[in-house]
DNA sequence: AAGACGATTAGAATCATTCTAATTTGCTGA
DNA sequence: TCAGCAAATTAGAATGATTCTAATCGTCTT
């Protein structure tokens, strides 16, 4: 299996992704997500994902908005924002959130993974850990020099159901008709 | 040196925290650190820095709005993003961001750590890692085992200062006057 | 052609946060 | 004590990303 092609390039590589492999192989898996779910792969949901897998700067809804508006210029944010949801509940894009800003979207690779961000031009990067690097034992000083951030903070956060709503949603689950209540994600 | 007595309570261990020998010391870090940067420490500033000790639960600018009110009804918001964001600035309190609700703030431990997310009812709980427990090699299953939470994201990112704006600020430090420019923090 | 139903739209609503301009508070030094 | 001053505080407006709403559009089926 040639790993290589199933890759997204990192972000110091900016090449036209619509040649590569996994590009090809990513977009199928969002559209039979898509199709999965029942809902319709429409031409501009098509380009959105095309303008998701397109870029590796982790745009925001704004940014695809406007690669979708330079195709389908009658595209509204709010189409945007839906496919998005859809595509979050799929599990086929990972929502980076911010609250002083827009949030960001990697449609590239959906699952969890470290990222850079700087806090001055706001780009957004894929992080990916060299295990062969010299490393430092503090966390901020190995990224530090493995990327040439000047890194000042660590959010390592896990997302989860705590053991309460875990009990309450399976006592839940015996007696119907209880309302849904709402949380983080 | 006694280490049980500077470390904050886990949430699980909920107690009166004004008792704890952390709890001063603390309160002290916090108020020498508006001292050198010449603010004032006012009652009402007083009373957050107070309140902001006194819970585990991470709470948000209006939870530790609430709790200052209680003592000074005729205190406003505004004087609690205000205090917050002077004390972000010393590095006196972490501000857990969420797009979707309110940021929560951790003046306990004010570095960087991991922290437990529940998505159903927005518990967020500082994470200490038993390095003693079996461990799966997933950290996902790892610290499902370990805490009882069904965790189903890790978000795990760095930020700092990429090497452009590096050189960048580096290069605006010798001609001064430029203006500064805005970023995630 | 009619009906149905999801997709899409413009614009309003929401809500945490930030900003603004005016007022209050608490000194400091005559 | 009091004038003067700077910092602190205030209420309310502004902001901006996101979500909601109600109406319209497109497409497919029969």
């Amino acid at each position: 299996m040639l790993k290589a092609d199933r890759k997204p390039p990192q972000a110091q590589t900016a090449s036209p992704p619509s040649s590569e492999a996994w590009f090809g192989s990513r977009l199928s898996e969002m559209q039979d997500a898509l199709r999965d779910k029942g809902v319709a792969i429409t031409r501009k949901r098509a380009k959105l994902l095309e303008v998701l897998l397109s870029s590796d700067r982790h745009p925001s809804a704004a940014e695809i908005h406007q690669g979708v508006r330079a195709f389908y210029p009658e595209t509204s944010l709010a189409t945007i924002y839906n496919t998005l949801d859809i595509l979050k509940e799929t599990g086929q894009v990972l929502e980076i959130e911010f609250s002083a800003s827009a949030n960001r979207y990697d449609g590239r690779i959906p699952d969890s993974h470290p990222h850079l961000i700087c806090v001055k031009c706001e780009k957004v990067e894929d992080m990916d850990d060299d295990p062969d690097a010299p490393a430092p034992s503090d966390p901020l000083d190995r990224v530090s020099q493995a990327t040439g951030y000047h890194i000042t903070r660590l959010r390592a956060d896990y997302y989860g159901i705590c053991p309460a709503c875990l009990s309450a949603s399976r006592a839940a689950a015996s007696l119907p008709g209880t309302p849904p209540e709402r949380g983080f994600a």
